[in-house]
DNA sequence: CGTATACCATTGATAAAGTCAACAGATTTT
DNA sequence: AAAATCTGTTGACTTTATCAATGGTATACG
């Protein structure tokens, strides 16, 4: 119904500048811009997009892309402390709490008590938790296809390099 | 249960380990979990560390990167509404609103009303507000230049392109 | 023509996320 | 043993995100 032609923007044909390129019309008018060849501008906006799409595809397994990446992690088998969570999440130690709250009250982790340093606790994924995991996976995994869709193998693969560079820096 | 093994937990000061390099330790445990394989992920966490850099820097303007980019786009010659604003920087509309309303109080961006489509308005950027750009782009780019720093000039290259394609992927 | 529909900027309400200080228990340092 | 540091936790508070509603404007359509 009423297809809404977008009204062909700011570039109709002001008498004078009838020669100029034909609009590219989109919301993408502003590539052009400056910011648009900013790196980290580039970052945010694809960051925005893919947790976008993860968030809406998580929605179904009452997830997102936050909880996910602790359940994700619980997974592993490498006994995180919440510490340890934060600062890979780059999220501040008491969201890990409400995070963990929340999957632990869903019975997907656990919090036991590090023998070690009694002060922290490692988080650990239940039988269930794992489960719920597998799927999620998938989802984020058609997800992110999604979003990357025109990327090959390869580039995905220097793309991932090339971000773990800047997103692991060591310390400064 | 009981993973005691687990072999070299966190600190445990295993009498051989001493030899190897004091324990990359850092907070950078977890890099070897299936999630820091994940291109959304490293992108979330790139783009934390990115704008958490810029907006301390940009603090000293009393500037955000979000009033950044809205006054970069403002400088540009493209004459953007506040809608493709919006659309650009994935944003909602409202927040433009704020944004331009205080980069306005301040002097350094105006509203003029889009001769063509009165519906919607034009923001640019005064001469007041193209000086104050300079001296951020100038602070961004320090940033920037710190966070990328160890890319070379050819990779930068790889990874703005590769992050543009998956930043504006046509509509779907 | 006029009316219905869609659009833009704006406001306001509400939820979610981010930031910070303080605190108890545990560990390390001195 | 005391001081200093760290971990998880709570709570207050600010910022950002999300969404519905509205007035003014433009387009579509009959």
């Amino acid at each position: 119904m009423a297809v809404q032609k977008t009204a062909e923007p700011r570039s109709a044909r002001t008498t004078e500048a009838a020669e100029a390129e034909e609009a590219a019309a989109g919301p993408e008018r502003l590539m052009a811009a400056e910011l648009a060849d900013e790196i980290e501008f580039l970052t945010a906006r694809a960051r925005s997009v893919g947790s976008g799409r993860a968030n809406i595809a998580l929605k179904e397994l009452d997830l997102k892309v936050r909880s996910y990446s602790v359940l994700s992690l619980a997974c592993s088998d490498l006994n995180p402390s919440q510490r340890e969570l934060a600062d890979f999440l780059s999220l501040d130690p008491s969201q890990i709490v409400a995070l963990v709250d929340e999957l632990e009250r869903r019975g997907a982790v656990t919090r036991e008590a590090d023998a070690r340093d009694r002060r922290s606790k490692v988080i650990a994924a239940t039988p269930e938790g794992r489960r719920l995991y597998k799927q999620a996976f998938a989802l984020v995994r058609t997800s992110e296809e999604h979003s990357l869709g025109e990327l090959s193998h390869e580039e995905r693969g220097q793309l991932r390099a090339l971000l773990r560079r800047i997103a692991f820096k060591s310390a400064d």
